[in-house]
RNA sequence: GGUCCCAUCGUCUAGUGGCCCAGGACGUCGCCCUCUCAAGGCGAAAACACGGGUUCGACUCCCGUUGGGACCGCCA
C-alpha cells in the first residue's frame, strides 16, 4: 500500500510557524516513502474560515516548497458525505438525537465544576424515546470499554472509555463537527499515516472508535510534540513572529525555515544543516523526539546567516531588490547589485538587514555619523584622500586589487599603515565605521560615487576645521 | 480538578546497559586572524530533575515523586 499523508489546517489565519512544522514532517514522510501527500482545508466552521486565510497558507506551503499531489479539498464542499456518514451511525444506532441546548449543556457543565464533578456529556438522550420538537445535534455513542494505539512516535496510549463523553458529530445547525469530518475525509481519501501535532493525542481514541464504528480501517497515528515559546507554552503571537510569511517579509530563506523546522524535533546523529534532498533522504518518524520543543529564533538567524552566506548571488538578488524596495530604493536598473550583495553576504544574517546594510550604495549624499566624522575626518587626512582620488581615477581595470595597489602606494609614500587610512575613508564612503572591506566596498560603490564622496570629505574637513580655527 | 503526553548543557539534540567523570550545534565568554564589522580558526564555562528498585554494571529498564505541557466545546 503507497503512503498516503495529509495536512489539514483550518484556513482561520496564517501559516502558523507549528503548522508549517507539521506539514513538513508530512511532505517529508510522504516524498521519502514515495507517496502521496494531500493537502485538505478543514472549513466547517463557516464563520471563522476565511478565503484569504486559504491563500496565505497555500502561499506559505509553496514558499517552503511543500507542494502537494492532491487537492486543496475542502470539507465546507462535502457537507452531504458526511451527513450520509452520521445517517449510517444513527441507523445503526450507534449515534442518537440529543435536544440538550448549549446553554442548557454550559449551565451544567458550570455546575458540574463547581461540584468538582468531571464536566462531562451526562448522556441524558442516550436512550430518548420520544422525539421533542425543535432542533437537535447527533451524538456518537461511546462504548464502554478501553482503547490502546500504538503510536509512532510516543508508543503505546491507552484511554479508558469512561473518560470519553458522547461526542457531538452533526450540530444542531445541520452541520458536521470536525471529529467526524477528519475520520470520514481521512477514511475516504485512503490517509494511511495520520501525522499531526500531540494536541490531537486526547481526540484519537474518539476517532478510532468511529474509524470502527464506521467500519473503516484505522491508519497509523503519529504524533508530533508541541513547539512551545521561551515560556514553555504553546508558540503563539505573544512569542514573537510566528507566521511563515513574517518571516519571509524579514528576509529569511525557506531553506533555512525548512532546515530548522526539521531540526527541531527531529535529529540525524550530530548533523545540523541538511539539504532538501538529504532531508527527504534520511528523514523518519522513529527519530522524532517525544518531547516537546522550545523555538528557537537564535539559531534559526544562525541558520538564515548561513543559507544566505552559501547562496549563490543571482539566488539572492530578486528578494533583495523586493527588501531594497521597501527601503524606498529601486536597485531594479543598477548593474552593481550583484557585487554589492557579494560584499555584504558575510555580515547578513537576513536579506532584510542586507537591504539596510547596502543603503550607503545607493544614497546620493552620506550622511556621517558625528562621532564618526569626529574622530576619523581630521585635517590631516584631506592631503591622503586628495592622493588616493588621483590614483583612483586613473585605475584601470577598477577591481578589488587594483584599488588596494592604489592604496599601498599612498600609504609607502606617507609611511603609514593602512588602519590610518581604511577608517577615515570607510567614513568618508559610508558614514560609519563598520562597512565590509574596504577594497571590496569601493568597488562595489564604483569610482564615480568612489570620487565624488572622498571630494566631499574633503570639503567637509575643511570646513569644520576652519569653523574650529574660528572659535578659537 | 480530570485525562493524556513529556523530562540529557540556557536552547535544539546524540546516546537504545559497559565505548559517557556524557558528544555535536545555537547562544555566551576568551584567544588568534584583522582596515572596521562580520566570517573563519582555536579554546572555555555549561546537562543526565529527584528517590527507590532491577543488574556485576545504569543517562539508558521498572516504579514512585517532583516539574512542565496539551486537551477537556454543538472550535479545529
Amino acid at each position: 500500500m503507497t503512503v498516503r499523508t495529509r495536512f489539514a489546517p483550518s484556513p482561520t489565519g496564517y501559516l502558523h510557524i507549528g503548522g508549517a512544522r507539521t506539514a513538513l514532517f508530512n511532505w517529508l514522510f510522504a516524498r521519502h516513502h514515495g507517496g502521496r501527500f494531500v493537502l485538505r482545508i478543514e472549513d466547517t466552521d463557516v464563520a471563522r474560515s476565511t478565503e484569504e486565510s486559504v491563500n496565505a497558507i497555500l502561499d506559505g506551503m509553496r514558499w517552503l516548497g511543500l507542494d502537494w499531489d492532491e487537492g486543496p479539498f475542502y470539507q465546507s464542499k462535502r457537507f452531504d458525505l458526511y451527513r450520509e456518514h452520521v445517517e449510517r451511525l444513527l441507523r445503526a444506532k450507534m449515534a442518537y438525537r440529543c435536544w440538550c441546548t448549549p446553554e442548557e449543556l454550559e449551565e451544567r457543565r458550570k455546575k458540574a465544576i463547581e461540584e468538582g464533578r468531571p464536566p462531562r456529556y451526562d448522556g441524558r438522550c442516550r436512550n430518548r424515546t420520544d422525539t421533542p420538537e425543535g432542533a437537535f445535534a447527533v451524538r456518537f455513542k461511546v462504548p464502554p470499554r478501553r482503547t490502546v494505539f500504538e503510536d509512532m512516535i510516543k508508543g503505546q496510549i491507552s484511554f479508558e472509555h469512561g473518560e470519553i463523553e458522547d461526542l457531538v458529530i452533526l450540530r444542531s445547525d445541520g452541520t458536521p463537527t470536525y471529529n467526524l469530518c477528519v475520520v470520514v475525509d481521512d477514511a475516504t481519501m485512503n490517509i494511511t499515516h495520520v501525522i499531526r501535532g500531540d494536541d490531537h493525542i486526547n481526540n484519537t481514541p474518539k476517532q478510532i472508535l468511529l474509524y470502527e464504528a464506521l467500519g473503516y480501517s484505522v491508519p497509523s497515528f503519529a504524533h508530533l510534540p508541541m513547539i512551545l515559546g521561551a515560556d514553555r507554552t504553546r508558540l503563539s503571537k505573544r512569542h514573537g513572529a510566528t507566521s511563515v510569511t513574517a518571516y519571509r517579509e524579514m528576509g529569511y530563506l525557506p531553506e533555512a525555515l525548512v532546515n530548522y523546522l526539521a531540526r527541531l524535533g527531529w535529529s540525524y546523529g550530530d548533523q545540523e544543516i541538511f539539504t532538501r534532498e538529504e532531508l527527504v533522504d534520511k528523514f523518519s518518524l522513529e527519530s522524532v523526539g517525544k518531547s516537546s520543543g522550545i523555538f528557537n529564533p537564535e539559531k534559526l538567524l544562525w541558520l538564515n546567516h548561513h543559507y544566505i552566506k552559501e547562496s549563490p548571488t543571482e539566488r539572492l538578488v530578486p528578494e533583495f531588490l523586493r527588501h531594497l524596495e521597501r527601503l524606498g530604493v529601486d536597485g531594479s536598473r543598477d548593474e552593481r547589485v550583484p557585487v554589492i550583495i557579494e560584499t555584504l553576504k558575510e555580515r547578513a544574517k537576513t536579506l532584510g538587514q542586507m537591504a539596510e546594510d547596502a543603503l550607503f550604495y545607493f544614497k546620493e549624499d552620506v550622511t556621517y555619523e558625528e562621532k564618526a566624522a569626529r574622530k576619523f575626518l581630521t585635517p590631516d587626512k584631506a592631503e591622503l584622500f586628495r592622493m588616493l582620488i588621483e590614483r583612483l581615477a586613473s585605475l584601470d581595470p577598477f577591481t578589488r586589487d587594483a584599488i588596494q595597489d592604489a592604496f599601498d602606494s599612498v600609504l609607502r609614500e606617507k609611511r603609514l599603515g593602512l588602519g590610518k587610512l581604511a577608517q577615515p575613508v570607510r567614513v568618508a564612503l559610508t558614514g560609519t565605521t563598520v562597512s565590509p572591506g574596504i577594497f571590496e566596498t569601493i568597488e562595489a560603490l564604483g569610482r564615480k560615487r568612489t570620487v565624488k564622496r572622498l571630494k566631499d570629505a574633503c570639503e567637509f574637513i575643511e570646513k569644520t576645521s576652519s569653523e574650529t580655527t574660528a572659535t578659537r
